[in-house]
DNA sequence: CTTTAGCACTCCGGGAAAGCGAGTGCTAAC
DNA sequence: GTTAGCACTCGCTTTCCCGGAGTGCTAAAG
């Protein structure tokens, strides 16, 4: 059964007056609110009917009403504006995303920081995809005869170098060939893979150079393998506790603990641009009583990116969407440049 | 004047007492604690004494002893003993810190995840040193037409590199002169100097190559700007919750807030291993009634990381101090042999 | 002079009781 | 279908009371 237009209108009045004062609304406070065209008493009996409907709840007899998840999920789906982000929203936000970062990790881990103090809740960030990682090209950078760099171009376009030192002297004039022996017989393969076939070449060269390839070898697998992890960052955990919801300690400390350390099961956007959890719709416990908010983006190169806030189930769903929204664009545009240009093109400082 | 032995003794069972029940601790818990071999009567006394030399507080006229910021500087420097560590706790040291990783960062702060998991309190991670890090040597690898990867080997040994997308195409043969310019003249010179040169050198080659030197150079201004940061890491922030004192929401997140957000201003060890700060003698507001314990570590190369964790005054010092100095021995050993050694030696999976 | 037993007193913390007030459901009239 | 009126419910806050842990003081004993 539909719902008329007026229960609808009375249930997005008490969703969003509950999100901003996280109390019961009265019917005399929905009457004044929609304008004092009709009674309190007629809310009443609206009210009657949408407790009845399951779309609010009533935490004991003479009190005002709260939603239920399924009225939350009813407010979401239909109820809800979508907010535009003012001009002066969205330049903060651009101005936000103008760092000048290297490393994925850092920007994602700073990203996130800024989100969590843009939405005030808690927020994570993730990268998904990109499951199997190769190397494409190596180079081998002499230094001095105890030292010489390694340098990796990895299948994403990312480039990793370390300085090794040698136990033993090497004749430089052999490095070509082992960087030949390399791009040919090491790229393109999995980690695994790699490891093996270093000992099938292993009667093919000199025990120099052969410790010297193994040294690169398993600087390569070492950083294929990190490269290739997902690693999850949190920011913003302390917004939590000027939740009233939390402020309890027990109950802020549980939900803290699961966020900084789960590092896997935090809800992910499975298709769509984003996608919200509302409070039991959360397979995880530990999030049974609170609601997602989780975006994805595009970092280019088959991997996309994540961001999720965590909030109380009666958490600001347009405000947090419009802000997640803002954000997931500005990096799926901030990476596209990168993809196609240079990082930086101002010389001057 | 000094403390009688008894009252030393006392000042430290009120000490040790109050540090595991967070209660005030009253004269008969005292006398039963010393073997019963004196009243609690004469106990009274001398507790009444040491409130009156200001080493013990009272909350209220008819409560136990705490211990004052006084009692716990006494306690700390001369009644604590040294806690040592099992040989199973040693090992589980040496365990969480047989990580392979690459960076620099990464590093520190799983340690500091580490730590905090083992001395359950917030922990603080970040390094020292390091104001002038500059460039040794350049390379340019050519990857195709559009791209080259640009290699930098900074002062402390490290290396970076990444891949540059050129705007406009390079000829290939003109590389080696570059990277010979870019080794003599912006080599072991700040961030700000190489701008600076960048433009002195403007009208002595073709604007392609020009372009590609600006890349470079602007690369590398960033990441030893980026490098020479000291970015601070915290964990375990959560633990605070599990404490009474932090059981009120309001002081926990004022203290949680202070220590995510705080990159500055948190305690240094300024000599010696190790520095405890009491309540009061934290110079800064925000950890005026909590205690600090910081130990510092060899990174190697002019540098020193930093461990520090943050509690109530009432902290266990003796436990969180043992294995701070477990922690940092560690650490310095973790980074002594990747100073020497290779990073890995054994090529099998 | 120090230690100890005894005792009246203080004050915190917890639990019961009371009052308040926001909000409801129901009835009857419009 | 809507509204005014009204008795009723129930959580929250305040107040009050009481038990108990712990003190300080006094006076006696070592």
């Amino acid at each position: 059964m539909e719902l008329t237009d007026r229960k609808k209108q009375i249930l997005k009045v008490v969703v969003e007056d509950y999100i901003q004062t996280a109390e019961p609304v009265g019917s005399k406070a929905i009457a004044a609110e929609m304008g004092g065209r009709i009674s309190s008493a007629t809310i009443r009996n609206e009210l009657a009917d949408l407790v009845e409907l399951g779309y609010l709840e009533q935490p004991h007899t003479s009190a005002g009403r709260i939603p239920s998840p399924k009225g939350y999920r009813l407010y979401v789906n239909e109820l809800m504006e979508q907010q535009r982000l003012t001009l002066a929203e969205t330049e903060r936000i651009d101005q936000a995303l103008q760092m000048k970062m290297e490393e994925l990790d850092r920007v994602i881990s700073q990203a996130g920081r800024v989100v969590a103090s843009f939405v005030n809740y808690p927020t994570y960030m993730a990268t998904s995809g990109k499951k199997h990682l190769t190397a494409r090209r190596f180079d081998l950078l002499p230094v001095d005869e105890h030292s010489c760099i390694v340098v990796m171009m990895m299948g994403d376009d990312r480039v990793k170098s370390q300085l090794l030192r040698l136990q033993l002297k090497v004749d430089t004039g052999q490095i070509p060939a082992l960087v030949d022996m390399l791009n040919n017989h090491f790229t393109n393969i999995s980690g695994g893979e790699m490891s093996r076939r270093l000992m099938d070449v292993a009667d093919q060269v000199s025990p120099q150079l052969f410790l010297l390839l193994s040294q690169t070898v398993s600087y390569a697998v070492d950083v294929l393998e990190e490269a290739g992890q997902r690693e999850v960052f949190m920011a913003g955990a302390n917004q939590l506790l000027k939740l009233p919801e939390f402020r309890n300690a027990d109950k802020a400390h549980e939900l803290m603990s699961f966020l900084s350390d789960s590092k896997e099961n935090l809800p992910v956007p499975d298709d769509g641009p984003m996608k919200i959890l509302i409070g039991p719709e959360n397979v995880n416990a530990a999030l049974r009583d609170t609601s997602v908010v989780v975006a994805s983006y595009d970092i280019g190169d088959d991997m996309r990116g994540l961001i999720g806030v965590v909030g109380p189930t009666r958490m600001d769903y347009a405000a947090v969407a419009a802000r997640l929204t803002g954000f997931a664009d500005g990096l799926t545009r901030l990476f596209g440049k990168h993809e196609k240009l240079p990082p930086k093109e101002d010389p001057q400082t």
